[in-house]
DNA sequence: ACCTGAACACCGTTCAAGT
DNA sequence: ACCTGAACACCGTTCAAGT
């Protein structure tokens, strides 16, 4: 029989939900109806992170409950206000994991078009799959999300390094960024959102310009809407560069 | 002493809360009490668009609850669901009504940089206040909606008027609409989101740009991103004019 | 310090019973 | 057709009691 690791150390490429499922077991059945401190502590940020991430991966953002996430954690869900003071800092803390999956190598290699573009697709990719996050992000100061300051820390020195007047750059990214937001809502509605049905006679400008993208067979509207004004964007803005 | 108007039927000028506060006054003091349908009907949709839309504008989204609402209306919570079938319901309501305050009379009168300027301006300004319904429009098929298809009809028909590629126009609207949606949140954000804090110190380029941006002493910094953006789509997305 | 279990003050929604 | 009142299955959060 191998050495159990100390409960709380997740071993790597195990999952949240597993290592409590472990911890359980091997902890003994009634482990979790004990009372008291656990040995090592069960619960820290990373963890609840993790879980919060797994839970909202495999059943969506309205499965991401307090009880639940506390459930996948094998804790009561008072245990959870140990760490965090809400239900909104548990979104904050997926949302700062997040911010450091965005891509922002091209910064480094590529002229400043080419590595906002890449930025600006991937910032869009990730935020689409966790859009009730958008809200969040959207009011949220800088202080309470390290990665997502980092991220600002190498855009604003690349938009510095490519000619950008200095009063210029900040809000030279909060419009990228709000375009960014806005078309990640865009990527998750439905197919048939502009299908005026019945209305279609009262409409007629409306559904033949409809009619006519549809019949470009592209597989993801979305990224033909979000394409033309990146492009338009980046021209716009890459203008203002000295 | 002057003649009673008839319950449900709001005066002009009247709000639906002081019209429901009037007929449980001329109605007797048990009214709300009595079971069974009051004559004439109490409840209608209009009447629950109003009524949800003036307890939003006083007290925030965070007070529309269907029970806020019902007592609002002076019914039980469980009467507005013969008139909706869900809160979102209820949501969509509000959304369409204030679709149709975007102001669009620009698309009559003025070229179209100038009229798709006063649109977005107008658009984003409505919605700013409003940013709880943003993730009910961005999956809104617009047949559920009848004033947000109206307006996409005029935007639309400008469009093509400008000599917009007809296979280009619903591409180009939703660009700038993700742009407004995204710069309505922007709006709602706390004056200090961008101060680094403790952090300042690891972050010297984006401290840099935030404190070159204040010092510029713009009222309202939300209104210089705007700016910025909107008029680099207005001239990227013009380039597609035939 | 950090957990449990009970409790609080809500939510949106359903449905039988009334008129 | 459309209302009431009771009930259901939840929410996020607090807090005394435990170790």
């Amino acid at each position: 029989m191998p050495a159990s690791p100390a409960p709380g150390n997740t071993a790597p490429g195990e999952t949240a939900v597993e290592d409590a499922a472990r911890r359980s077991l091997t902890a003994g059945p009634d482990a979790r109806r004990r009372a008291g401190r656990p040995v090592g502590g069960v619960l820290d940020k990373s963890g609840i992170t993790r879980a919060a991430l797994e839970l909202v991966e495999k059943k969506g953002y309205d499965a991401l409950t307090m009880a639940a996430l506390a459930r996948a954690l094998n804790v009561a869900p008072s245990a959870l206000y140990n760490h965090v003071k809400s239900k909104r800092d548990v979104l904050l803390l997926v949302e700062d994991h997040l911010a450091a999956l965005v891509d922002l190598s091209a910064f480094d290699t590529e002229p400043w078009e080419e590595a906002v573009r890449k930025w600006a697709w991937s910032y869009r990719d990730v935020f689409s799959r966790h859009t009730p996050l958008i809200p969040v992000i959207a009011v949220l100061p800088v202080t309470d999300a390290p990665q997502t300051l980092a991220m600002y820390e190498t855009v604003s020195a690349a938009f510095r390094e490519a000619g950008f007047p200095e009063e210029r750059i900040v809000s030279s990214i909060v419009a990228l960024e709000s375009f960014i937001f806005g078309s990640a809502y865009d990527v998750t509605a439905p197919a048939d959102i502009f299908d005026a049905g019945s209305m279609a006679d009262a409409t007629p400008s409306f559904t033949a310009a409809v009619q006519s993208l549809a019949e470009q067979g592209h597989e993801r509207p979305a990224d033909v809407a979000f394409a033309l004004g990146l492009e338009a964007l980046i021209s716009g803005l890459g203008a203002l560069r000295k």
